[in-house]
DNA sequence: TGCCGCTAAATGAATAAGCATTCATCGCTG
DNA sequence: CAGCGATGAATGCTTATTCATTTAGCGGCA
């Protein structure tokens, strides 16, 4: 059996696992048995508990964010990227639910390292925002009175709410397009020129 | 020495000691050092360790709620009032640090009780904004199509992720006023009837 | 006023359970 | 049969919780 298969078992159990409990109630014996390998194994394989929690992260994270930043690029209209990015995010939420429920919980403790994941990664993520934003108030679609540090924020915090909507609600309360369409909407009379 | 005052004293050093070290990482011991009383003196007050975070939310969230609940009500302008909730959300934010910690870290666990509390709880402090716009909607000052239960999520979320940027940063990055105002602006006019 | 003794509050050392991590052993494969 | 990945029981540490003991406060009594 090759290495990467155990690796990404391994990865895919405890993502499943530390959504439903979280990492501190999660147990190794708890993702050993979801991987279907022995506790030990995981040790041939990550360093400690903490390890795998960063390398879901690392490994699943990285991803995503390089498919929306290659979706946005494909979009001309400033607007139009806005309305992608939003799809784009929630449609991740709803597909990948128990990444999407570990990013909302796990991502937010007060541990150093985490600290440190969430200003780098996320940085990376929602700075697609304000270049956009920047772009679209380049060519004066947007208005020049919002600062994009704090308008990347405000967008990006109402979609990680609707995220928290669905990984709270056994199904999603509302349809994914609808409630994209409906937030980027709001956001973009909110930013538009008049 | 009276009942209350122990019961205050471990009440604050719990919410220091968690907001630093996070509920699973904080050790009774932590808590009593802090409050200065004997590890066993907890008990008397507190069934466990749970029940003293779940304290720290019925405690000093719903003074808050019914804070921001007064301020709302005193204003007439529907616009007017969610430049008062913006407002009221970021300034407890900073003055409150420790406690937006906690807020933003552990009331996103997946332990059932958090997550009865968010329900509970937040539904409450959230509609506040929903029942503002449903009022601007009445009076012809907001846009029709939005709908409410998904924007005042949006709104919610922005503020909530700004607060996220206090909690992680030493010191805010941005003027709490010019926030507020930017944001409420952005939302303002996002919902603006034409 | 000062002295007892009683009760309730407070203490913190001891307990006991939980669980991450290790490592001696196994068994498959080439 | 040598080497290497896999195993899972055993280890040992960490910490929430308990409880036997101490301390403080208070009311009654001489």
């Amino acid at each position: 059996m090759k290495n990467s298969d155990k690796h990404e078992k391994i990865i895919r159990a405890a993502v499943k696992v530390f959504a439903k409990k979280g990492f501190f109630s999660a147990r190794i014996s708890d993702i050993a048995k979801a991987a279907k390998v022995a506790d030990g194994t995981i040790y041939l394989y990550f360093n400690n508990k903490f390890d795998i929690l960063i390398s879901v992260f690392d490994e699943e994270i990285g991803k995503f964010i390089a498919q929306t930043k290659k979706l946005v690029d494909q979009e001309e209209n400033p607007q139009r990227k806005i309305e992608v990015f939003a799809l784009k995010h929630l449609a991740m939420a709803k597909e990948n639910k128990s990444l999407a429920e570990i990013i909302q919980m796990e991502l937010r403790q007060s541990h150093k390292l985490i600290k440190e994941y969430r200003k780098t990664i996320f940085s990376e993520y929602v700075d697609i925002i304000s270049s956009i934003i920047r772009q679209g108030q380049t060519k004066g679609i947007f208005r020049k009175d919002v600062k994009p540090g704090i308008a990347k924020r405000a967008f990006f915090g109402a979609l990680d709410e609707m995220t928290r909507l669905w990984v709270l609600s056994p199904k999603p309360p509302y349809d994914i397009e609808d409630t994209a369409k409906q937030i980027s909407n709001i956001f973009l009379q909110g930013i538009n020129a008049v």
